[in-house]
DNA sequence: AATGAATGAGATTTCATTCAT
DNA sequence: AATGAATGAAATCTCATTCAT
């Protein structure tokens, strides 16, 4: 059997060390041969595999994407009642391990360059998509099982994931009010009052 | 009589030009020359009024700030019930007017700019401070007037302020769901849920 | 009677602020506005008396040299024997109090400076007559009176000026070996050596 | 078997470039790009290896000094009578050819830099300590093997060398009266009087 | 596949000089 | 006479991209 092609996983090294570039010197700073020696490998052979540096970026982003929402999937999948399962989810969302923080700034990379790139707000655009179904989609499994009480899905999977969103942002830019744990409880309180079983 | 010194009102052209090009272009792919261009001034007299292209940029998030927080005061330092000034606050947040899609822009280009720069995150650690304490104001305010009912002050503030970071940042990337139209509702959804006199 | 022309005050006043600048950053680094600053003065008034840096420099290492001389001069004026005289004459030379400093820093920038501008080379040469018809001129009168006895007095004054030129550039450069104290005993002991009486 | 690198051979390259440079245009007027064009290479290599202009200056002046001392103690080391090879070596500094041209140009523009940059202070002490040792080994030699008589060598070698220095300066700016022939005299006719055997 | 030297366009920054006041 | 703001050309330096090996 041939040796399978070396390309997935040189592409997947480098896609790694540009997130490593992005948490250390953001996307202004970003320099090609940095990424080369993130990787270990030499300034040349980053456009062999990618063709040019806003190729890169737009690949990693489009991979962090897809990696972080694959993380989340198998979160959801699992046998457990709604409740717990969302609690969970929240969890991952917050900055402390040293992997959501890398996505994290990958995140808000994404969003700055987004701004000018329309193929960037594109992978934003869908990433929200599946984001608001994949919250959606347990909050709904909870009302069905009656662990939640909601009039407005939509609504709330909208002011929760805007709520992590900002205030992700804060703990990233270690914000003495927000911190890890605060954020967390944060999460935790508008979870359990909105969707409280007694709200009423 | 000496002429009035030309300094402030030049560094203010200036840094209205950076504004202006960093929702053109971005802090990435700002160029000193752009500002010039923009402020309709030769490029090297940006050098006279500021020592580099991070001095400019540092002075310009500062100023931004200390407008935008000069504009919110100014509502709340009006005589009105605190629910119709919370409401009004929240308006002013939204993207919708040019000048208010540049604050945000200039903003997120702090976020990102602040994960790598602690001067940066300094300005945004005293920028929160300042927001949370003008809300905080307004609803203390209401709950004392009988408009309002709350428990926990502080993270009903942190909520909202977070939630309303993480809308602005949908609209500004044209996200489908979340128009501003959309932003102002799930806000105004939230003060009422959450701050409604007779919610228990 | 009208108050004398500012003008001669005026270019003497930027020429030594040119020559505190020529000492502190070299003629490679110096600015306009450097000597602008050093003379209190506004960068744009030194074009008004000086067409442009370049004249400016021609005009300060010219109005150096005639200076010097005249400082040199006047001690051979004295009515002193010629040893004592041609002595006092090389104490001069020694690096040791501020201006004679200075005279050396302007005398090096000069050589540099004429290593590529004829006008330049022009006052080195100059100078370097009047400098040599100086020192000739006391050898002369000592031999005269019977102090010096010297066959070849051209050589003798070359050889002695040529020493006198590369020990200040070792003063200058602050040489462990060459200390102002012993440029002074190397150019006594030449002087003693090479005119002395009973040689023979 | 890998190439030999091409680092050592490129960085000489371009320092020679830059001596070259230095001749035509001198310490104050030399650009990059200058440097480029005179070793047939790209602006942008040249920061490749070295990382700013005065690194490469100072790198410059550096190996022009290793060069130099190396070509006199190739002389010194011959098998021949002391005061052949004194004579020798005395005309090894008379700027005729244009090596040694080229030579004291780069040493002139060392002088006024190190005026300024005690790093070129420390060349200058350690090339004056090498030249100094290495005249006074052959006057030395010439005593031991009694062609030369002295009772103060280090002051004879210390009158030397700043003679030559001071000649060399005279002779670069084609000074009328020290061209390189008289320069020789000068120095060979000190070299005789001062050291002769039967001077006394 | 991979290296790393090389290119060259373009960025920031500097600064002699000019000019309105 | 004098200021100091402004210009704009040119300098240093950066870096995405190419290419010979």
């Amino acid at each position: 059997m041939a040796r399978p092609s070396v390309e997935a996983e040189r592409r997947e090294q480098i896609m790694a060390a540009t997130r490593r570039v992005l948490v250390t010197r953001g996307l202004t700073l970003l320099r090609v041969s940095d990424v080369a020696k993130a990787a270990s490998l030499s300034p040349g052979i980053i456009h062999y595999y990618f063709d040019s540096k806003e190729e890169l970026l737009r690949a990693t982003f489009d991979d962090a994407f897809h990696a972080s929402l694959d993380r989340r999937k198998s979160i959801i999948a699992k046998d457990e009642p709604a409740d717990v399962k969302l609690h969970a989810l929240l969890r991952t969302y917050v900055p402390q391990d040293e992997r959501t923080v890398e996505s994290w700034h990958v995140w808000l990379q994404l969003w700055t360059g987004a701004l000018q790139d329309p193929d960037l707000r594109n992978i934003n655009e869908r990433a929200y998509g599946e984001w608001r179904a994949l919250i959606g989609a347990v909050i709904t499994q909870g009302i069905e099982t009656g662990v939640f009480e909601c009039s407005d899905t939509a609504l709330v999977v909208n002011q929760l994931i805007s709520m992590i969103d900002g205030l992700a942002v804060q703990v990233l830019l270690e914000s003495g009010e927000i911190t890890p744990d605060e954020m967390a409880r944060l999460c935790d309180e508008y979870v359990d009052t909105l969707l409280a079983v007694d709200a009423g």
